[in-house]
DNA sequence: GCCGTTTTCGGCCCGACTGTTTTCAGTCG
């Protein structure tokens, strides 16, 4: 039994918990448990057959036996009793925006409300109204709740489907005679959020592929299945194709199966102008011989265009970016930006931080704990941050390598637009990215006025997550992007691209054109433990998609240019 | 349910907003 499963389970017993109303820091203590398996990378079942569990900060005597029930019969009857007492649906209801345990408990007991369809009917018959504690205003609030959910039903963040394609891929490489293998489609493309994950494999035996990939242990279900396309279900319910095609067809099933079908209209468009045929097995002169190209490169080269990266294939840039900008990739970070340490909520050290932000080549960390008004992630007071401030201090006169430590934070916008300390507190950050964690609920004029305000703070260096949104779970407030980005430029204030996969917010859509206004950017990990500074793979790649070039990023820039950029502020 | 420990039980990150149960529970971050 694997540790995600465990995790699972952990995480269940937790939600049901909270449904009945237990205590909850029994409730916590199982949700801790999750958490914490979830990330482990030493299998739970290995620590059960060495009789290691009680090794494991937050698992005591009674955890300690439901995970070894749990390992060692593949049921946990604690758990099945728990999940007996509801509708196996329930817990899908705490997605919904707005209702908590408590509500959730209070539709099932008075409606029998179960399952998201439930909630629905119920809301649109006008039942919920009724029941103690909602009213006609929240039942429109749910209703809207539910439809954003069902927008989003069915997708999957980058991250999730990025690590299973790489896993996928490194098993077909390691277990079929496949050639090549890689990950085409919105994957490839970097879409903060995706319905499925497509492969490609080239091989001359598509047989002993196609019988590879159905037998990799992770598939749930096979959708179908044939000679050169296949489609399953993995047990994680992402949805995979996987096509295999004859070594010479390979570049032209990759650049086919990338997409977007816009771009693709654009290069068939092309090639028709030419008198030649683009599909996903060649590019065909009329007597339909074909043109051979080796990778995707000469692909565009035969039909006279640039080569374009995946990642701007959205049907956006194709006529545009002519010459085509170089786009900022991951050699060209020099600077760590946002991120927290155990001063507020993170897990590491500034210590431990900064050696792993050094290990992975980068020159400088920026360090950006919470701020006082964030009580609840151990946000700093004044004394705090002066306190911090001399550990730092003391850190970068210990370090001989050149790396450097510099002090920021992120600081809360308050719902009147103002930043949370005083100018003479404020003046003493090296960066100040100012940030929205209060107060949600706004009109987007009101959303605009107050994240002016803070822009036209003159300590504020950049604005940290633009709209809030959580992907696939809450939409964010809407800001008029416009107006914000015109500020931010007259102030001299930077967004960030916030890279943490629940995040990839300022929207990559809007990167393009800010940054032809004259924005610039800060990508920043919001890591809260040293794993986290790898999301800086999803910003890159977010601020790829958004065509922006190293000059626009300033943690790009030598750790003098980059104080020295704030400064100018 | 875990932890630390004064080895038996109290403490466990806190505050703001929302809507309406008009005094606070529920939700969120």
């Amino acid at each position: 039994m694997d540790n995600a499963t465990i995790a699972q389970a952990m995480n269940d017993i937790a939600l049901l918990l909270e449904i009945k109303g237990e205590n909850p820091f029994k409730i916590r203590s199982y949700s801790n448990a999750g958490q914490t398996i979830e990330k482990m990378s030493t299998p739970i079942a290995v620590l059960v057959r060495e009789n290691r569990l009680r090794d494991i900060e937050g698992i005591g005597d009674a955890l300690e036996k439901k995970i070894t029930e749990l390992v060692t019969t593949g049921e946990l009857e604690y758990l099945n009793e728990l999940r007996g007492q509801y509708p196996k649906t329930i817990l899908d209801l705490l997605k919904v925006d707005g209702l908590g345990p408590k509500s959730v408990k209070a539709l099932y007991k008075a409606l029998g409300i179960g399952s998201l369809d439930d909630l629905r009917q119920a809301c649109e018959a006008g039942e919920v109204r009724e029941v103690q504690g909602f009213s006609a205003k929240r039942e429109q609030k749910i209703l809207a709740a539910l439809a954003f959910l069902e927008k989003q039903g069915g997708k999957f963040r980058l991250n999730t489907a990025w690590v299973t394609a790489a896993a996928l891929c490194a098993y077909l490489v390691d277990n079929s005679p496949a050639t090549r293998v890689e990950v085409a489609g919105s994957l490839r493309r970097f879409k903060e959020t995706v319905k499925d994950i497509d492969i490609i494999a080239a091989a001359d035996n598509t047989d002993e592929v196609m019988k590879a990939f159905l037998g990799w242990p992770e598939v749930a279900r096979v959708v179908s299945s044939g000679p050169t396309k296949s489609a399953v279900v993995l047990k994680n319910g992402i949805p995979v194709d996987v096509r295999v095609v004859a070594p010479n067809q390979f570049p032209y099933a990759l650049l086919h199966f990338t997409g977007s079908k816009e771009h693709n209209v654009v290069l068939r468009r092309r090639a028709a102008e030419q008198n030649l045929k683009l599909n996903e097995y060649g590019l065909f002169r009329e007597d339909d011989t074909s043109l051979q190209c080796d990778n995707e490169t000469e692909i565009y080269q035969a039909l006279g265009l640039p080569f374009l990266p995946p990642e701007l294939r959205e049907g956006l840039y194709e006529t545009d970016l002519c010459p085509p900008i170089q786009l900022v990739t991951q050699n060209d970070l020099l600077g760590m930006a946002h991120c927290h340490s155990t001063w507020s909520d993170g897990k590491n050290s500034i210590a431990e931080m900064a050696d792993a932000t050094r290990e992975l080549g980068y020159h400088y960390l920026v360090i950006t704990d919470h701020s006082q008004s964030s009580v609840y992630v151990n946000g700093l007071t004044p004394e705090r941050v002066l306190e911090q401030h001399a550990e730092i201090d003391a850190l970068n006169e210990s370090a001989d390598t050149g790396f450097r430590v510099l002090k920021g934070i992120e600081s809360d916008i308050l719902a009147d637009g103002s930043l949370d300390y005083d100018s003479d507190m404020l003046r003493q950050f090296a960066f100040v990215i100012a940030s929205v964690h209060s107060n949600f609920d706004m009109t987007e004029a009101e959303a605009t006025k107050r994240i002016i305000r803070a822009i036209e703070n003159p300590f504020t260096s950049a604005v940290g997550h633009l709209t809030g949104r959580l992907l696939l779970t809450r939409a964010g407030y809407t800001v008029n992007v416009d107006k914000v980005v015109d500020a931010a430029v007259a102030n001299g204030v930077a967004f960030e691209i916030n890279a943490n996969p629940r995040r990839l917010d300022m929207d990559w859509r809007h990167l393009r054109r800010a940054a032809e206004k004259g924005a610039r950017f800060v990508i920043g990990p919001d890591a809260h433990r040293v794993a986290g500074l790898r999301n800086m793979r999803y910003g890159i790649g977010i601020a790829r998609k958004g065509a922006l070039a190293p000059e626009h990023v300033l943690n790009c820039l030598g750790v003098e240019e980059f104080l020295q950029w704030r400064k100018g502020r």
